[in-house]
DNA sequence: TTTACTTGCGAGTCCCTTAC
DNA sequence: GTAAGGGACTCGCAAGTAAA
């Protein structure tokens, strides 16, 4: 299966006019015609074109289930979509969009779930829809007014939240490795602020599962790769195996250096690495 | 001064929970 | 059963900021 491309764009729109959503419901109905964003330099004639959200957020998420599958099967686990893990604050209103889990059901206990996906993405590109049925492409997300998936700074904001509600949600999830993904690059203001969660250990990633968004200039990877262009299923692949099998821990802490200086002189009079590792991690949290 | 970009807010929609 | 309340979703709008 491919990476996200106009294609899986132009598929999401044919496929929600054959289950019966109407043009209106997916497109803005403008002068020129019905479009999925309004074209730079149009009008958009006070639409504020709402009805197409949860159609797009739930194709994301399968079209997400269905491409981490075979990688799930390869690393010997499960893709499952909103997954519930009350330890982890994710409820039934605020899910797990996706998860990587050893088991295929949807509750989860923390110990089960390998890789946790928090995805943010959107349709990226414009198109024009004509009746019956043709769908054409007509420009990337520079040449429309709207600004899809993770270029929106509320998105990222978002993102972040819900990550950092995991982190705080206790210490089952220092475990687990949170990653997001999402159909477009991120903005310049957001390139230092991904790789410090990334080194800081709040969230693992940001992928965008879109190679080709533009044809012009934009953010392929950050420098400590906090955000990376995938621009293939192997690379997905080894991205992903790198997070579950490397047995990770997350920490963070506010402390003195007296105090820092101490919890290290008494982890270090263990005697092997791992040993000292795990003293550490108990002494500062408590 | 004009233009371009960034940012936070809130609207419309869906869906779940709760109360009666 | 059903109405009300509220959380989460995406994205347009307008105000603020930076660049030309």
């Amino acid at each position: 299966m491919k990476l996200w491309n106009n294609k899986t764009e132009i598929q999401f729109f044919i496929e929600a006019l054959k289950n019966f959503a109407s043009p209106e419901q997916l497109f803005y109905n403008l002068q020129d015609g019905y479009f999925a964003y309004v074209p730079k330099g149009s009008n958009a004639e006070g639409q504020t074109l709402q009805s197409r959200n949860s159609l797009i957020g739930q194709y994301t998420e399968k079209w997400s289930k269905t491409i981490f599958e075979p990688i799930a099967k390869e690393l010997g686990l499960y893709a499952v979509n909103s997954v519930v893990c009350e330890e982890l604050g994710l409820t039934r209103q605020s899910s797990a969009d996706l998860a990587l889990c050893t088991t295929d059901h949807t509750n989860q206990k923390p110990e089960n779930i390998k890789l946790l996906f928090e995805i943010k993405m959107s349709v990226v590109s414009n198109y024009k829809f004509t009746q019956p049925n043709k769908v054409e492409f007509i420009g990337d997300y520079k040449q429309h007014k709207g600004n899809p998936a993770l270029l929106r700074s509320d998105s990222m904001l978002k993102a972040i939240g819900k990550s950092i509600n995991i982190r705080v949600s206790g210490i089952a999830s220092t475990k687990i490795p949170v990653v997001v993904l999402g159909n477009s690059p991120i903005t310049e203001s957001y390139i230092k602020k991904v790789d410090f969660l990334k080194t800081s250990g709040v969230i693992q990633g940001f992928w965008s599962l879109n190679p080709n968004p533009t044809n012009s200039d934009y953010v392929k990877n950050t420098p400590k790769l906090g955000f990376q262009t995938i621009l293939n299923n192997k690379q997905l692949l080894n991205n992903s195996k790198e997070l579950v099998t490397n047995d990770m821990n997350y920490f963070s802490s506010m402390i003195s250096k007296l105090k820092l200086g101490e919890i290290i002189r008494i982890s270090s009079q263990e005697t092997t690495d791992i040993a000292k590792a795990e003293k550490f991690l108990t002494l500062i949290r408590n």
